[in-house]
DNA sequence: GCCCCTCCTGCACACGTGTGCAAGTATACC
DNA sequence: GGTATACTTGCACACGTGTGCAGGAGGGGC
């Protein structure tokens, strides 16, 4: 049904060869049964077909790209980026999304192998033994976005947000804006990104020569239910803080909702800084404050990082396993206005030029 | 350095046909020889060439969807059902985003077609002309989500969510809660989507006897943008509406953001009814009542049919070239309590019964 | 012992494409 | 005219897999 070289080689006479140098723009054909050629394979609608030739080549120009849910914005925003990068190099990409689950990772893994896919992109949060096992079998070069492998193989690449730094300037903004008794609402335990923003957050309030309390750490889930949790935990105290540094935007929306509710508002009472800049972060209302990953130049970054060494160029270069990109302060309504001037310059800058 | 069958067959001493049997699991290899090139192969860490095995057996198992943005929660959710649906059948997705501009699609569709993916799902809003000739010349089959296209020819098959349907529940629902001045906040021109709501919007006022009052109708954009205008246009007047019915959510936002600051209270002086269910609908504040499109069975709807389609069945079969489902009402907050009581059955039924 | 049948395996080809090498033809130069 | 050269084309093989067909081996029945 669909036409090959060998079609378009009998009806123009010559042999398959000739046909395939002639589309592959060879310098070895002469110009006059190039351009016959080149038009009758546009007559006759001929499409190549990628398989045969990659099988041939050796290179599929496809990568893969492992995530838990594209439901997730955060998620969709990046598989967006690498899809068009992915474009813009001529490479198409398939699409694989776990849930979570192990098995279907795995799955996911083992599809992307059969596939031959020149490289591969992972947002999975969470990079098991298990599942590394599987990735290091891929033959194909891996590059983890915001996620940690648990053990760093050599072939482990990946490109992360500056989660201390961020935080850092999450924590310095509210207390530029006055506040010295600030809360924060973690994620789950255990988590590398939970760890490094709360260092972060403790770094913004050493530098200000503000006492870290632990009693202000408010362990959460990292989703938008365990906002009211937060709320309570922070306001049913004797020494109620004036700001909330959360550890994502959900828990920051959860905690915006748990504070209408409960009558507490905010930014007047409780200003709420969060982390990530979802799409909703916009939208929700007094809309908020939050500490913008940027996104598109990460799922970018993975997929130059990803070719580079899909095309065996040395991948031993300092400082390129892992890309570390830093995030910039977006400020709306959550964090209300200045409370006190201070001596300070009046304009707010995003890096805070401090380190 | 992938190991292929000929390499299982010299270490196992027999010809790469017996191999390609032993793990296809055919019925002509001993059972001995079998399990020893089984083993041989999970030893050897052996993973099928999957272009290799399509390119004989002309089907990749593969299918392609196009869609303009997966930023977009509404198509993200779609697309996560059509990647699990797709998983379960033993397919594989290859995503192509067109953002809407024109060129972008074409060259999706011929990439796809280079991949010889054996079905294609489109949720792009628009099919134009040009658009679809380069799906007809594809050779496999086209299942639109949610779009139609200009010139319905005699492949298009699609999945589509009864517009008015949805519509006329959504407004029956405002009539219920007591409203009889009620606005439609439209979506773009000349969209055949508005166009059904619309009519929904208008048979639920001719069911209830209620006039339909052209000026209670304010053309909008769809996007989040015109909810500032759409007020104005709706309140500025002597006789304002106590409700409006929205496009979709993100006019029904827009709106509500564009009440809270202009001090209109929602829902009490202006109940506001939104279409399509994305995620934050239920969200923001006030939530929002609106009609959920059943996005998961779209997906899955969608798969089936374009796999069904590609295994080669019978394609004319009545009422299957256009799969139609129908919304829920999902009532939150912003379309209020019940207004007045009046004489009907104290529970809000989802269908209404009507038609 | 011979024949037939069953069971298993290998040969050879196919899918659609790219490419090294040889062979062919036309052209130019002496 | 002979030869060297440049240019163009075709042959044959490769990539990794599936499968029709032939043929060999072995066993059972007469």
């Amino acid at each position: 049904m669909t036409v090959s070289i060998k079609d378009i080689a009998k009806a123009a006479g010559v042999s398959h060869s000739t046909v395939s140098r002639a589309l592959g723009e060879s310098p070895l054909v002469s110009p006059d049964t190039k351009d016959r050629i080149q038009r009758l394979a546009r007559e006759m609608g001929y499409s190549p077909d990628a398989q045969a030739r990659s099988l041939v080549m050796g290179r599929t120009q496809t990568i893969g790209i492992v995530v838990t849910t594209i439901t997730d914005p955060f998620i969709a925003e990046i598989v967006q980026a690498v899809e068009s990068t992915a474009h813009d190099h001529g490479y198409s990409v398939i699409l694989a999304s776990s849930n979570s689950r192990r098995r279907r990772e795995i799955a996911a893994v083992e599809m992307l192998r059969s596939k031959r896919v020149d490289a591969v992109i992972v947002t999975s949060s969470r990079v098991g033994a298990l599942y590394q096992a599987h990735l290091d079998q891929l033959g194909a070069p891996v590059v983890l976005i915001n996620s940690r492998s648990e053990q760093r193989g050599p072939y482990t690449f990946s490109v992360t947000v500056d989660n201390r730094h961020g935080a850092c300037l999450a924590t310095g903004h509210l207390i530029r804006r006055g506040h010295r008794r600030i809360a924060y609402i973690a994620g789950a335990a255990n988590h590398s990104d939970d760890f490094d923003r709360m260092a972060g957050y403790r770094q913004a309030l050493g530098e200000a020569n503000i006492a870290f309390e632990p009693s202000l750490v408010v362990r959460g889930t990292g989703r938008v239910d365990c906002g009211e949790e937060a709320l309570t935990a922070v306001m049913d105290r004797s020494d109620v803080p004036s700001a909330a540094f959360c550890y994502n935007d959900m828990t920051a929306i959860g905690l915006l909702r748990a504070a209408r509710t409960a009558g507490v508002s905010v930014p007047r009472e409780l200003a709420v800084v969060g982390f990530d800049d979802i799409p909703f972060a916009a939208y929700v209302s007094p809309a908020l404050t939050t500490i913008a990953q940027p996104k598109p130049e990460m799922g970018k970054r993975a997929v130059e990082m990803a070719l580079a060494l899909a095309g065996g160029e040395v991948s031993d270069l300092p400082g390129f396993t892992n890309v570390v990109v830093r995030g910039r302060l977006v400020v709306r309504e959550s964090s209300g206005e200045r409370m006190q001037v201070e001596h300070q310059p009046a304009s707010e800058s995003d890096g805070g030029g401090s380190s």
